[in-house]
Parts: structure tokens; C-alpha cells; sequence
RNA sequence: CGCGGGAUAGAGCAGUUGGUAGCUCGUCGGGCUCAUAACCCGGAGGUCGUUGGUUCAAGUCCUUCUCCCGCAACCA
């Protein structure tokens, strides 16, 4: 069945780290849209990618030794391995460091510019030299740097800004009239209240402190900022070009789907449609900005060694069990959680038991009754109808979820329908029929019931879980898998013989494998606090070293910083008079177990200012766990002043 | 008052435009024996965080307060 077409992305993954398992819910989400979609019977353009520009990979790539491309091309590489581990179907993957769409972003932007929608203006702010920064009134302290507390001045800097405001009120009317752009309802309101009526700001669109990005063709000054680089990757992905796009563009374009996280609605839905009115281009039908996935024992580090990778899960659980998880766990509109246990727990309740058990004991009672092939499905009773009809009722409630988002619904509905057929099978008793050869018809007809809502199932499970799917076709040895097969019910041909019964999820000792993911989890916190800090720090001369002036100084006053919740504000005697340093210890130390106290003091540290206090110098402490900060105390007997060496 | 999100059974969550509080896991009891110690039925367990209000009617709308969680600001 041709449904027309639909053009579905994920928001592109920023390339300056391996990504987490919250990270990668986003893919695995729109996957099963896309595959939903091509079950329907749409011709599915699927595209994800990465965005690879901007001051922060070229500053990781400095620190690592290595060039930008370099840096990006490892972590691309990364990003795709964990789609393709998690079985996702993109058709294309697009990298903004891509020839053909940095041409066609200089396009776009020399096309906007000539039109006058972007225009060379400044940004204006307070300047502080040492830091080469630009702030905001609103974030200078007493009127000086933030950063080092420096005087700053008043200074401007030119840049590309795009005329938002000219396009305000067209978009406002955009998103009143289209009730359905912007996903969840929620999301529009605080887009349309916090942003859009109290009047756009121009945006700025190019930057001149960074040479990561791609350059504006016509003043090489400047490379242009995320938003046109990054929001353009849709259009480019499929062929757009000012001059003239291709056919792929014209069939595909405008997006029927944005899938994207909470935190990028705005940049979706305001700055987004308005560089494609101003491109004369269809705005993208809907937007969903979806929940984030947490982790359910506190937050995710490195040096804890709990940070939860997909290939982690995926090796574990397999693909498709992780894909499960993610799909059925997810709330619509809410924050959700992952955590081992909740993973084992759900395996072990939906797919093991639920519908790994039904599968496995309705293919073993078909080849231990029948040899495999059921002889007929006709001898029917009302207790077949009320079954047949909650199978059917599982079709709608799918499409319901999925039109609107709510996956984790669809989702609930496919296993609901393996519950319903757990409860017929109590409720028909085959294993009594059985014992009657007067009944033989009857338990065909039942078994045929079952097996057709496992095909059922089996096809309305393949979005969520295609091997598992796959699996299960082999085992009951049917082809027939397309979605109009399952608007009715008996497509399942009668005298197929199944195959023998395999255990399609087994069971997960919860207690053995946490104790084991326990072990492995110190292993790699004792690595991270052994190996991985030490490495990646680039060797020093003496001379480096010598730089660093190191002094014995007494803690002689300690006190709370006001509105800060890990400083403490010291006063030192550094030998010579005393100074003030504000140190992170808050959450380690009373103030008055320190007074009196001696320490190593980094004397002629730049004084930086901290949450209004001036810090001249910090005192040296140790990280001994996560959570945990030791402060480097000296002998009593060390004079205040000597210098450390 | 920096921004935002929450608070519903032991745990995790759903509750659409206000109309008898539901689901999953766990727990207790029962049933069944085809199956992966699985499956099916039933019970217990909630003054829906707090205060006040609107209403015939509030988990749902408005208000007071408390607590939790992200992010931001600070770990010099």
C-alpha cells in the first residue's frame, strides 16, 4: 500500500564525545517511527548525522594533540557504530563537516544576506582584554570580569545577525494555526509565551573567535555559528541547493518529523521555521521534543565507572532488548530513568515471561499435539470472538501511540495483547482438549487463534524489536508479515508447519549478573581513578613547573560563602600578610575544624573573582572519589611563607 | 525569590476538556500444569506533598508553604 512519503530525522549529535545511553535514546526512538512508518506502507526518508563545528571541538581537539577533522572523525565514527549496534535504519547520515553541505550552507547564507534578511551588524558588550571575552552587563561582578575580575570596557564586534523580528508575527501565526507542530502541547505554550511575544532578537549567526566552522565566503573573517550551519543539515541531507535542488529534495522536503530533545525546541521551532520562510521554503509539519533519559542511581561519571553505554546494554540485554526498554520506559512528556535493575526487571516481566513464555508454549503445544501443522481453524466459540476482537484492538491503539508520539503506549499495547493471549489460553485450556480426541478441531482452531496473534504481534512488534520479530516469524514459519495482514484477523495459513520451540529471551538472574555488573563497575572506577587521569595530561619541563609558586600558608579565619553552596571564603597568612582565597571545600569541611590549620597555597595564581568574592590563590587538595575532597594539610612546624618545591 | 521539571499504593509510572483513583513490578492467597520456577484469577495496600480558595463536584483550576531533581552560577 502506497501512503505517500514521510521524511522523519533525529537532531544531529554534537561530535565531541562518545555518547551515552541517553544520548542514543533519540535514535532508537525515531527508528521505530521509521520503521512504523514503512510498515504502514509510507516511502521513509530516515536521517541522522552529526554536527561537528564550534569552539568546544576545536578546544577538545587542542587538548588531545590532534586537528578538529581528526578529532570529529573519530567521534562520528563512534555515534554511527552505536546506531548501527542498536539496529537503526537511517538512510542517511549526514556530518556537517560534509563537502556538499558546507557549499550549500555558504549558499544559504550568501542567499540570505543578498535578500537583506542577514545583515553586518555588532555585538555590543563589556570586554575584558586577559580573557579576550565579551559579557553581558547582567554578568559582570561589580561592574568587572567575571572570569578574572579584571576591568573590562565597553567594546563591539562585528558580526552576522538574522532578522528574526522581521519574521514574528508570521511565525506566531504559523504556530497558532498548526495546532500540531509543536510536540507536547506543553512545549508550544513556553514557546510562544517566553519567546516569541515578548518580541524576537535579531540573532547572531556568525563568530569571529573561532576558526572551527565554515567559513562565510565573502568576509573570511567570520565562519558561520551553529544555528544556519547546523538547523540546515535537514535540507542539505536530501538535496537542497538556492540554485536549484534535486529531486530527492522536491519529493521529500518539507519534514514530516523532527525528532529532537527538549532542550532544542526553541532553535527548532522559532529559529528554524524562520531561516526557512526566509528561504521560501515549507516549514516541517511537526516537531517532537522528547524527554530526557536519566540515570536511575545518581548521575553518570567517569570516575564512579556508572556511566551506561549503549554497547555496554547492548552486549548485555542485546539489541532489541534495549531497544524495548528504551521505547516502552520513555514517558511521553516526562524525564525518564534507567538503571540495571529496572532493565533486568523489565526483561524479565515483559519479554521473558510474557511474551518470550507465550510464544515458546504455544509453538510447543502446536508441534506436541499437532507434529507442527494445525489442520483447521473453524471450530469456533464466543470465547474466540472476544479474544479475536481485543487482538485487533491492538492495531488502532499502535497507530494512536504513534501518531502521537506516545511510543511507550504503542508499546504497552503490543504487550497487552501477549498478555490477552496468555489469559486465552488459561481460559481454553488446550492441555485438557488435548486429552479428548473428540476435541481435536476444537484445540486446532485454538492453537490456529494463538498463533495468528503471535503473527499479529509478531508484525506490530517489528518497529520495536525487528530480530526479535524476525525470530518469531521463523518460528511459527510465516511470511506473512505486512500491516494490512493484520487489520483482520486469519491471515496465518492454515497446515503451516511450525517450527520447534526456541526460547526467544531467557530468563536474567537479576541477583548474579548486578553483582557482577557491581564488580566490573569498581574495576573500571579504580582504572579511571588510577590510569585515565594521569594520562592525557601533556609532560612539563622543570621551567613549567617553576612557574608555579608554592608556599606554606595558616588558615586564620573560615567562613561560608552566601549563596554558594560548595565555597568557603579563607583567610590566609601567606607569611607576608593576608590574603583572601575562595576554595571549593564547602561540602567537605567545617569552617572552624580549618582555622589554624596549614597549607599549600598557590601564591601567584591570577586572583579570579567567585560569586562576588575576589579568590587571590588556591590551596592544593586531593579528589579521592567522586565525592570526596581532601585538603593537603603541612606540619605545624612549617614557618608561613616557605616555599614549596 | 536564576531558569525549568516534579511530588498519586512498598518501588516505577498513567490519569484526556474537573464527574466513583488506575497500570506494571513487588507482596499475600488461590488456580493450572502446555510453557522459560513461567501462565491465569483474586486480596491487601493511596486523606493523590502542604495551606487556603473556586465549584453541585478538584489528583485535575487558582493560591500558600515544604521537599526533591536537572541546568545555570559558582568547584582558582
Amino acid at each position: 500500500m502506497d501512503r505517500g512519503k514521510y521524511y522523519i530525522t533525529t537532531a544531529i549529535a554534537y561530535a565531541s564525545k562518545k555518547p551515552h545511553i541517553g544520548n542514543s535514546y533519540e535514535i532508537v526512538l525515531t527508528d521505530a517511527i521509521a520503521r512504523f512508518k514503512r510498515l504502514q506502507g509510507y516511502d521513509v526518508f530516515f536521517c541522522t548525522g552529526t554536527d561537528e563545528h564550534g569552539q568546544k571541538i576545536e578546544d577538545l581537539a587542542k587538548a588531545e594533540g590532534v586537528t578538529p577533522k581528526e578529532h570529529v572523525d573519530r567521534v562520528a565514527g563512534e555515534i554511527r557504530e552505536i546506531c548501527d549496534l542498536l539496529n537503526t535504519t537511517y538512510d542517511h547520515f549526514i556530518r556537517t563537516t560534509d563537502g556538499y553541505h558546507e557549499r550549500v550552507v555558504q549558499k544559504i547564507f550568501k542567499k540570505l544576506y543578498d535578500q537583506g534578511d542577514i545583515y553586518l551588524g555588532a555585538y555590543e558588550g563589556n570586554y575584558c582584554v586577559p580573557c579576550e571575552s565579551f559579557f553581558t552587563d547582567s554578568q559582570l561582578v561589580n561592574g568587572r570580569c567575571p572570569d578574572c575580575g579584571g576591568e573590562v570596557k565597553k567594546a563591539k564586534e562585528e558580526a552576522y545577525f538574522l532578522k528574526l523580528s522581521k519574521y514574528q508575527k508570521q511565525l506566531e501565526d504559523y504556530i497558532e494555526s498548526h495546532p500540531d507542530f509543536i510536540y507536547p502541547e506543553a512545549r508550544k505554550k513556553e514557546m510562544l509565551n517566553n519567546f516569541i511575544k515578548p518580541g524576537l532578537q535579531d540573532l547572531c549567526v556568525s563568530r569571529t573567535s573561532f576558526k572551527w566552522g565554515i567559513p562565510v565566503t565573502f568576509d573570511d573573517k567570520h565562519v558561520i555559528y551553529v544555528w544556519i550551519d547546523a538547523l540546515s543539515n535537514y535540507i542539505t541531507a536530501i538535496g537542497y541547493d538556492p540554485d536549484g535542488s534535486s529531486e530527492q529534495y522536491k519529493k521529500y522536503w518539507p519534514a514530516d518529523a523532527h525528532i529532537i530533545g527538549k532542550d532544542i525546541v526553541r532553535f527548532h521551532t522559532i529559529y528554524w521555521p524562520i531561516m526557512l520562510m526566509a528561504l521560501g521554503e515549507p516549514l516541517p509539519k511537526q516537531v517532537y521534543g522528547h524527554p530526557w533519559l536519566l540515570m536511575g542511581d545518581g548521575k553518570m561519571s567517569k570516575s564512579k565507572g556508572n556511566v551506561i553505554y549503549a554497547d555496554e546494554l547492548v552486549r548485555r540485554f542485546g539489541a532489541d532488548a534495549v531497544r524495548y526498554y528504551l521505547l516502552s520506559e520513555m514517558p511521553h512528556a516526562n524525564d525518564g530513568s534507567i538503571s540495571y535493575e529496572t532493565m533486568i526487571d523489565r526483561y524479565n516481566a515483559d519479554l521473558a515471561n510474557t511474551l518470550g513464555n507465550l510464544v515458546n508454549r504455544t509453538v510447543a503445544m502446536a508441534n506436541k499435539y499437532f507434529d507442527g501443522v494445525l489442520p483447521t481453524k473453524d471450530q469456533k466459540t464466543e470465547l474466540d470472538d472476544a479474544f479475536i476482537a481485543d487482538i485487533l484492538s491492538t492495531v488502532p491503539a499502535v497507530e494512536k501511540g504513534f501518531a502521537e508520539f506516545k511510543i511507550a503506549d504503542a508499546a504497552e499495547a503490543v504487550m497487552n495483547a501477549a498478555k490477552r493471549s496468555n489469559k486465552y489460553i488459561d481460559e481454553t485450556a488446550p492441555w485438557a482438549l488435548a486429552k479428548n480426541e473428540a476435541d481435536r478441531e476444537r484445540l486446532s482452531t485454538v492453537l490456529y487463534n494463538l498463533l495468528e496473534a503471535i503473527r499479529i504481534i509478531a508484525v506490530l512488534l517489528t518497529p520495536f524489536m525487528p530480530e526479535t520479530a524476525e525470530k518469531i516469524f521463523r518460528q511459527i514459519n510465516c511470511e506473512v508479515r505486512d500491516y494490512d495482514s493484520v487489520l483482520t484477523f486469519g491471515a496465518y495459513p492454515v497446515g503451516t508447519k511450525v517450527n520447534a520451540p526456541e526460547p526467544l529471551f531467557g530468563r536474567i538472574d537479576a541477583k548474579a549478573m548486578l553483582e557482577e555488573i557491581e564488580a566490573e563497575r569498581k574495576k573500571k572506577a579504580d582504572e579511571a581513578k588510577n590510569a585515565a587521569e594521569i594520562e592525557g595530561v601533556a609532560k612539563i619541563g622543570i621551567e613549567d613547573f617553576a612557574k608555579v609558586d608554592l608556599r606554606v600558608a595558616e588558615i586564620v579565619a573560615a567562613e561560608p560563602v552566601k549563596k554558594a553552596k560548595k565555597l568557603l571564603k579563607l583567610t590566609l597568612d601567606d607569611g607576608h600578610k593576608t590574603r583572601m582565597v575562595v576554595s571549593g571545600i564547602a561540602k567537605f569541611y567545617k569552617p572552624e575544624d580549618l582555622v589554624g590549620k596549614k597549607v599549600a597555597l598557590v601564591s601567584n595564581l591570577k586572583p579570579a573573582v567567585l560569586c562576588g568574592i575576589e579568590s587571590q590563590g588556591m590551596i592544593l587538595a586531593a579528589d579521592c572519589g567522586e565525592d570526596d575532597v581532601k585538603v593537603l594539610f603541612l606540619d605545624k612546624d612549617m614557618p608561613n611563607g616557605a616555599k614549596i618545591r
